[in-house]
DNA sequence: CGGAATCCTAGTGGATACTG
DNA sequence: CAGTATCCACTAGGATTCCG
């Protein structure tokens, strides 16, 4: 086990957990125990297939040639990728069917499902706001000539 | 300009936005028009230096070394990078005072506090979770041998 | 159908050094 | 202090081909 930092957090201010026994990081912090799980969590999470498969998986299960046609643009390697990497995290599960031809079915999971609102709100925020941001681009770009 | 597309839009279904006159896209589809904003959007907001820079922003000003400090790991460059995108984005404000030795501090715009909601609860998610999924991957892992 | 494997390129991002 | 600039390793990710 990696040793327990006293919490020189520097991020957070004073976030005051208790500092013992902690197997639990905050995602400020770095440093090479554990190959930095958190970030690294983070960085799946926050990565754009990934928003985007979980996303659609709200309302149903779908399999993984209808992904691939819900989301334009999204190649096969990198469905495959995204998915196989959900999978792993514990998000998504995978359900293959004993067919002729084959079916493979994709849902979230439990702790998928716990992800659900956060995510929808991400996206559903960047649907909303895309003129402004377009439009600050815009400035930002003739003003610096 | 580019025209408007009758939306065929595979991915979301049915979400029936008035087809007419829209300048606004969702996220699932992708084609050449205007480079595709919206998904470049959405990749910039899901990024995980983003993430942290705005949700450090939350409770105050900062300056640029402090932020550095403040986010462990993260390179110059990428502070430097990071800041400048979301600055163009709109949801960033930098202001520059005419100092010596010289003093910059960043800020959230009133729009980049609208994202903050979301992606504190999208930090919090992943720090809350991070032991169940280090564990679903070492059971997918030593599944799969 | 649902992938896996290979190849190959554009871009990401760290390290380092220099500047106003 | 707050960057910019350069170099360069690494990898993300598209295109293509093959397989059970």
């Amino acid at each position: 086990m990696a040793e327990v930092r006293t919490s020189t957090s520097p991020g957070s201010f004073e976030v005051t957990e208790p500092a013992g026994e902690r197997d639990r990081w905050d995602v400020f912090q770095w440093d090479a125990r554990e190959d930095c799980e958190v970030r690294q969590i983070l960085d799946r999470i926050a990565d754009k297939w990934s928003l985007l498969v979980i996303s659609l998986l709200e309302e149903r299960t779908m399999r993984f040639n209808e992904l691939r046609r819900a989301i334009d643009g999204i190649s096969q390697r990198m469905l495959t990728v995204t998915l196989r990497n959900l999978e792993r995290d514990g998000l998504v599960c995978r359900t293959v069917y004993a067919e002729v031809p084959p079916r493979v079915e994709y849902c979230l999971s439990p702790l998928g499902r716990t992800l659900l609102g956060t995510i929808q709100s991400l996206v559903r925020w960047t649907e909303e706001h895309q003129e402004e941001i377009v439009r600050a681009r815009a400035e930002f770009d003739d003003a610096a000539g």
